[in-house]
DNA sequence: ACCTGAACACCGTTCAAGT
DNA sequence: ACCTGAACACCGTTCAAGT
C-alpha cells in the first residue's frame, strides 16, 4: 500500500487538453448531456474551472472536441476488403455511425449543432466527404452527386437520431422488447379513424429489429439514387 | 391618448396556458431558443414566474406545447385538390414541414427531443401518421410501409434541420447567396488529396436552391419506395 | 383558483493571484 | 506557461404568502 492517503487524490499526469476531453467523454457516456458540467469536470480531473479555460475556450468547443474525437474512429474504419461494392462501403460507414450514436446518444444532439458553424464544423465534412466519395462510386450523373450525398446523411442522422432518443427513453431496468411492446399497445390502442396506418403497422414495430430496419432504409434510398439516375 | 400612463403596464387579459404559449413561441422565433427563459417569459408577460408554473409543468412541458402549437398548423394544410396523387400529397406535406423549420428554427432541435419520450410526444405520431397514411396510398406492400414512413420522416427532419441550422449559422446582414457563395470557395480550397468529392460539387453548392434540392431528395426516397417494391 | 416575488441550488465564465 | 479558487451574472424551480 502506499503511503501518502491523501482523500483527495492529487492529480498524477499533468492537465492536457486531450485528459480534457476524454474526460468529457467518460461524463457524456456516463449520465447524459446533462451530466457533462464544469462541475463535474473539475471534480473528476482534481482541478478548478480555470485550468479547463486554460486548454479550452468555452464549452461549446469542450462539446465539439469530444464529438470529433469519436466520429474519427468511426470514419477510420479500414475499407479494403477487395471485394466491397461501392454500396456495401456506404452500408458499412452508416452502420457504424448508427452504433456510434446508439453508444454515445448525445452524439445526435451535438452532430445537429455541428452542422452549423460558417460554413461548418470539421466532423460533418469529413462524414459528407465519405458518403460522397461512395456515391460518386456508384457510377451515377456527377449533377446528382450532392443531393444523394445529402440525402444519406441526412437519413443516416435522423434515423440514428431517433434510435438514440429511444434508448434514452428507456428507461434502466425496462428492456427493449418490453418498451415497444408497451409501444405497439398504446398504437394499437389510438383512435381508428384518426390513425389508421399507426395501428396497422404496431405487429411490425413490435417486432422489428432496429439496426436491419436501419439498413433497409438505407437500402431504399440506395435503389432511389441508382433508379432514378442511370448514368 | 389614455390617461393611464404606466410604466409598467398591468396584463389586461388573465393568464392562461394559451397565452403562455403563444408569447413562448414569439420568443423563440425572435430570440432562438436561448432567447426563452422564465426570466423573458414573466417580463413579456407581465407576471412572476410562479404565475406560469400554475399554468405550466416545467420548461419542457412548455418547448413541447409550443411545438404544437405550430406543428398542428402544418399538419391541417387541405389535401383536397382531386388530382393530387399520394406522391404530391407527400411532397407538400415534406415541404410544409421543411419552410415551417425554415420559419422556426428552434423546432429542428425541439422535434429531436420529442422524438422520444415514452413511447413518443403527441407531434412526432401525428407527422408520422400522416407520412405513412399517403405511403400506403402509393401501392407498395404492406411489410414495407414502416420502413418507408420512415425513412421519409427521418430525411425531412435531417435536411429541414441542417437548412435551419445553416439559416441560424448566417450572420444578420450576410445574405444567402454570399454565405453559399463563401462556403464553397473554402470548399475549393481543401486539399484535393482528402476532399475531393467535396471540391467536385463546389459549383453546385454555390448554385443550389434549398427547397428544390430537398425535393429533389424526397422524389429520390419515393422512387426508392416504388421501385423496390413492385407490388 | 390563481397569482406574487423572494429565495434556492446550480450553471458557464472570468480574473486577480499564485507557482 | 500553467493552474488556483473565489466571485459574478444568470438559469429553472419552489413555496409561503396573498387575493
Amino acid at each position: 500500500m502506499a503511503t501518502r492517503t491523501s482523500r483527495t487524490p492529487r492529480r498524477t499526469e499533468a492537465l492536457s487538453r486531450e485528459r480534457i476531453v476524454e474526460a468529457a467523454v467518460a461524463l457524456l457516456d456516463a449520465e447524459g448531456e446533462s451530466g457533462l458540467t464544469f462541475r463535474t469536470l473539475t471534480e473528476r480531473l482534481a482541478t478548478g474551472p480555470g485550468a479547463i479555460y486554460w486548454h479550452v475556450a468555452n464549452k461549446g468547443e469542450l462539446l465539439a472536441a469530444a464529438t470529433d474525437s469519436v466520429i474519427a474512429d468511426v470514419l477510420a474504419i479500414e475499407h479494403d476488403e477487395p471485394s466491397d461494392t461501392p454500396q456495401d462501403e456506404i452500408r458499412t460507414l452508416a452502420l457504424g455511425l448508427f452504433d456510434a450514436i446508439a453508444d454515445h446518444p448525445w452524439l445526435s444532439a451535438q452532430l445537429a449543432v455541428q452542422l452549423s458553424g460558417s460554413p461548418w464544423g470539421s466532423v460533418t465534412p469529413r462524414i459528407f466527404e465519405s458518403f460522397g466519395q461512395r456515391v460518386a462510386a456508384l457510377g451515377v450523373p456527377e449533377a446528382t452527386w450532392f443531393t444523394a450525398a445529402s440525402a444519406l446523411m441526412h437519413y443516416v442522422f435522423g434515423a440514428a437520431g431517433q434510435n438514440a432518443a429511444n434508448a434514452r427513453a428507456l428507461e434502466p431496468g425496462v428492456d427493449r422488447a418490453e418498451f415497444l411492446h408497451a409501444a405497439a399497445t398504446v398504437w394499437e390502442e389510438l383512435d381508428p379513424g384518426e390513425y389508421p396506418f399507426m395501428k396497422s403497422i404496431a405487429d411490425q414495430v413490435r417486432e422489428h429489429d432496429d439496426r436491419e430496419q436501419f439498413l433497409t432504409g438505407v437500402d431504399l434510398i440506395l435503389t432511389g439514387i441508382t433508379a432514378s439516375n442511370r448514368a
